[in-house]
DNA sequence: TTAATATTGGGGCATTTGTCCTTTTAGGAA
DNA sequence: TTCCTAAAAGGACAAATGCCCCAATATTAA
């Protein structure tokens, strides 16, 4: 739910003490910042520092969908980079939020010529798909109940630092039912 | 749903023309045969010529997930292999299958060594990430009736090439399900 | 402070989806 | 051919989930 890549964060940051003019910026957002926007180009690709921002799709019918909550480490804007589109979701920040930077150029260039950047840059990848093929495969075969207890066994505190409805957007369900189902679980 | 990759095909085909002692071993499986198992090492990565295969998650209750159905040029074991964990799905054949498969070893070898190589499997995991993120975020906000008929705009001859069990357990809902569905968009 | 707004919690009902079961159809093996 | 098994189709009911609404509380702005 709320994702964290330490290895990556730890190695940025080695890069920044050892070059000057490095290429990651830090950048500091209040809550509420979008800082990809679906269906728009994109220039950087970012790491996070510190904070949370949560990953969404907006779907035609107006309802948003929450891939995953970004924590320390988490990479995004790395696909599009990548693959060359215009971004798939919007990024926007839930908690006071700190992030290094890089602009797509520098980062297709790293990946090029730092080795271990490269490596580490795939095996992030390799897990996001392992984390999202299981997240959706427990979430469209279960129901509620038993994915809102598998939050509370892999994230005690979800409850408490995400709202409701962004809880709901990331289970595909609506506020009403989550409700229902955690008055139910809490007697 | 039927996912393809042909710009890898093409590049595994050259590289095995250009080679003569390449990594790359050609098998041939009949239905129903499971390349990759849930909860088991791999030792391979795979590369689809021809024919269909489906690559699932078989969950606590039994049920199966359907992850994507891989058609020509698709990739897969690469997910294992880069970030060194046991399966966590399994991949069966459907039709008569057709892979190229390579070595662990060898794998990570061409991915150091070869950057084209590297680069056109960046851009398949990129893809794959985009394209989950897009269907799961629709099949979760969406009713069945609306993911169905996005499937058959998509994928005009789905109902034919793959058993209605499977398009079930790709959906994440029970057949009963399907054929009262099917049954309202057919009159 | 007060007013305005967003978030949370939940009642009541409609709709969707799942479960169980039976019948029909199609295909493969003996 | 006949038998066996798997796949497909659907009736009937139960359970889960969504939708619309309103009230209470918390948060922000003036």
């Amino acid at each position: 739910m709320i994702r964290t890549n330490i290895e990556l964060l730890q190695y940025i940051e080695k890069l920044r003490k050892e070059n000057d003019n490095n290429s990651f910026i830090l950048e500091d957002f209040s809550p509420k910042h979008k800082l990809i926007v679906q269906n728009k180009a994109t220039y950087y690709v970012y790491i996070v520092k510190s904070g949370i921002a949560k990953c969404y799709l907006t779907q035609d019918t107006g309802s948003d969908f929450i891939q995953e909550f970004f924590g320390e480490g988490e990479l995004f804007g790395e696909i599009e980079t990548i693959s060359e589109g215009s971004s798939f979701c919007s990024v926007e920040s839930i908690s006071r939020l700190f992030v290094y930077k890089i602009h797509k150029s520098h980062f297709l260039e790293l990946l090029k010529e730092d080795n271990k950047f490269n490596s580490i840059i795939l095996k992030t990848m390799a897990n996001k798909i392992r984390y999202k093929a299981i997240r959706h495969s427990h979430n469209q075969s279960n129901s509620i109940k038993s994915n809102i207890t598998r939050l509370y066994s892999l994230f005690p505190y979800f409850i408490s630092d995400i709202s409701k409805q962004d809880i709901s957007n990331y289970l595909g369900i609506n506020i009403r039912s989550l409700n229902r189902i955690l008055r139910e679980i809490n007697h």
